[in-house]
RNA sequence: GGACAGGUGGCCGAGUGGUCGAAGGCGCACGCCUGGAAAGUGUGUAGGCGGGAGACCGUCUCCAGGGUUCGAAUCCCUGUCUGUCCGCCA
C-alpha cells in the first residue's frame, strides 16, 4: 500500500518508479481521487465544528433562560446534522475508493534495482560451486533409478490430480532432514524463532501481506472463505499486524517449516514433470520484521542464511537480483537463489528473499515506537525462503545422482538421515 | 451445533446517559535522589484524518455498522471477533 501524502509530495518521482516497473503513470488520476476526498473530508468537518459549536451553545442559552435562542440552536443542530451525515458519506466513499485503487497498485522498485522487462534482465550478483562434470549423462530427479521407487505421481494423480506427488520411503525420509537440517540450522544458529503457524487464515492476513485483492486466483480458499497460505511469509508477517512494538523489540525474526498451497492457475504446461511445481509443497520460511533502517542489512542477512544451506548441502547455485519486470507485486527489491540441476542443465528458482520496505507495514498496520518518543512509524516486513523444500529434494537427488541410479547424499544430511548416506538404485537406503 | 459472557489507550484495567479522550496500574521518557545503579520520588506520555512554514487549530476514534437521545464508552439492533460451558469429533 502506497503513502498517498508521499505521492502528493512528489508524483513524479512515484510515476517514474512506476514507469521503472513498465507501469504506466498513475499520479494524475490519483491525486485527482485525492483531492476530492480531501474536499469533502474539509467540508464535513467545517459543518461538524459549525453544529458542535451551537451543541454547545445550547445548553449555556437554556441555562440563561433564552428560549428563542434555545430553540433556534436546536434547530440549528438538527438542520446540521443530515447535512454532516451526507457529506461524511460522501467523504467515505471517496476515502475507500483511494484505498480500493492504492491497493492493487505494486510496490515501488528500490533505486538500486536494475531496470528490466522479464527474468532475461535480472542481474547475477554471485555464485558458488562448481557444477560437477558428469561422465554420463545426468537425468532429472523423476528419471532417477534409485528416486523412481519412492516419488509416486500416478498415485498422487489418482488422489489428487496433477501437480501433486506421493513421496514414500527413502525419497520422503530426506524430505523430512532436509525440513529438519533447514531449521536446526536457522534456530541454532542463525538465530531465529521457530513458529509453527496456521495454515489457514482470515482474509485480512492475506490482505496485509498484498496477497488479497489482487491475487485471489492463485490460492485456494475453503468453502467457509477461509484462505491455505501460498507461503508461511503470510502467517508469520501477520504476527505484527495492528502492534505498536517498542522500537527495542526489532528486529523480529521468524522461521517456519509449513506446507504451502498454490493453484498455479496460469502455469498451465510449465514444469508438468516431476516436482518442480506442485500445488502442495513444503518450504522453510524466513520473516524478518525491522526498523527501516535495517531492512537492506537485514536483507543480505537473510540471504545469507539462505545461501548458506545450499553451501552446506554442497549444491552449486547462482545469485540474482531481480529487475524491475520480474519482481512480485509487493516486493521492492528481491534476490533470488537459483541451485544448479544438472538433469535440467539449468539454475532454477529455490529460494527468494525480498523486502517490501513498509508496503506490507502500511496494509496490516504494523508499527513501532521510536526509542526517542516520536511518532509511532512502519515497520519494514522482509521474507525470504530457506529454502523450498522440495525444490531442495530435487537439487540434492539430481546433484548426487550416480550412474548406477544410487543417490549419495550430501554430509550434512547423514545425521539427519540416521547414518543413511545413499539412496541405493533400489530406491532403498544404505 | 446449542447456551452464556465479553471486545476500552503501547499493555493491563476502571468506568451503565452529560463534568470522559477516558480513573488507576504497568511500560516508556525526562528530572530529583545516589559515588554509580537499583529502590524511592516528581512530571510527562493515545492514535487516525484535515488545515498550517510553524507554535498550533479543527475533526474523528472506547471492535464495526446502524438506531434511541438535546447529549452515548455507557441504552437498543445487526455484524464480527474472543472466551467459557454443553454436545459432537479428533
Amino acid at each position: 500500500m502506497h503513502d498517498i501524502r508521499a505521492i502528493r509530495e512528489n508524483p513524479a518521482a512515484f510515476d517514474a518508479a512506476l514507469s521503472r516497473r513498465g507501469d504506466a503513470p498513475l499520479s494524475a488520476e490519483l491525486l485527482a481521487m485525492d483531492e476530492a476526498r480531501r474536499a469533502k473530508i474539509g467540508a464535513a468537518e467545517a459543518a461538524q465544528a459549525e453544529a458542535n459549536k451551537a451543541a454547545k451553545e445550547v445548553g449555556a442559552a437554556k441555562g440563561r433562560g433564552d428560549e428563542a435562542e434555545f430553540e433556534r440552536l436546536r434547530a440549528l443542530v438538527s438542520e446540521k446534522k443530515a447535512e454532516i451525515s451526507a457529506l461524511n458519506d460522501e467523504a467515505k466513499a471517496q476515502d475507500a475508493a483511494l484505498t480500493e485503487r492504492l491497493a492493487v497498485i505494486p510496490n515501488l522498485p528500490a533505486d538500486d534495482v536494475p531496470m528490466g522487462a522479464d527474468e532475461n534482465d535480472n542481474e547475477e550478483i554471485s555464485t558458488w560451486g562448481t557444477p560437477r562434470e558428469f561422465d554420463f549423462k545426468p537425468v532429472e530427479h523423476f528419471e532417477i533409478a534409485g528416486v523412481k521407487p519412492s516419488m509416486d505421481f500416478e498415485t498422487a494423480a489418482k488422489i489428487s490430480g496433477s501437480r501433486f506427488v506421493l513421496m514414500s520411503g527413502a525419497v520422503a525420509r530426506v524430505h523430512r532432514a532436509l525440513a529438519q537440517f533447514m531449521l536446526d540450522i536457522h534456530t541454532l544458529e542463525n538465530g531465529l524463532t521457530e513458529v509453527n503457524p496456521p495454515v489457514l487464515v482470515r482474509d485480512d492476513a492475506m490482505y496485509g501481506t498484498d496477497k488479497l485483492p489482487k491475487f485471489a486466483e492463485d490460492s485456494y480458499q475453503t468453502t467457509e472463505g477461509m484462505w491455505l497460505i501460498s507461503t508461511s511469509e503470510i502467517p508469520l508477517t501477520y504476527i505484527a499486524a495492528n502492534h505498536v512494538i517498542d522500537e527495542s523489540y526489532l528486529p523480529r525474526r521468524y522461521t517456519a517449516h509449513s506446507l504451502c498451497f498454490r493453484s498455479e492457475a496460469g502455469s498451465a504446461g510449465r514444469d508438468t514433470s516431476g516436482m518442480l511445481r506442485q500445488h502442495q509443497f513444503e518450504k522453510v520460511e524466513m520473516v524478518s520484521v525491522t526498523h527501516p533502517n535495517e531492512s537492506d542489512a537485514e536483507q543480505k542477512r537473510m540471504l545469507r542464511c539462505a545461501e548458506d544451506l545450499l553451501e552446506r548441502l554442497e549444491i552449486p547455485y547462482r545469485t540474482v537480483l531481480l529487475c524491475t519486470g520480474d519482481m512480485g507485486f509487493g516486493a521492492r527489491r528481491t534476490f533470488d537463489i537459483e541451485a544448479w540441476l544438472p538433469g535440467q542443465n539449468a539454475y532454477r528458482e529455490i529460494s527468494s528473499v525480498s523486502t517490501t520496505g513498509e508496503f506490507q507495514a502500511r496494509r496490516m498496520n504494523a508499527r513501532f515506537k521510536p526509542a526517542d518518543g516520536g511518532k509511532p512509524q512502519f515497520v519494514h516486513t522482509l521474507n525470504g525462503s530457506g529454502l523450498a523444500v522440495g525444490r531442495c529434494l530435487i537439487a540434492v537427488l539430481e546433484n548426487g545422482q550416480q550412474e548406477d541410479g544410487s543417490v549419495t547424499l550430501p554430509k550434512a544430511l547423514h545425521g539427519y538421515m540416521g547414518g543413511k548416506t545413499t539412496i541405493n538404485a533400489d530406491g532403498s537406503l544404505s
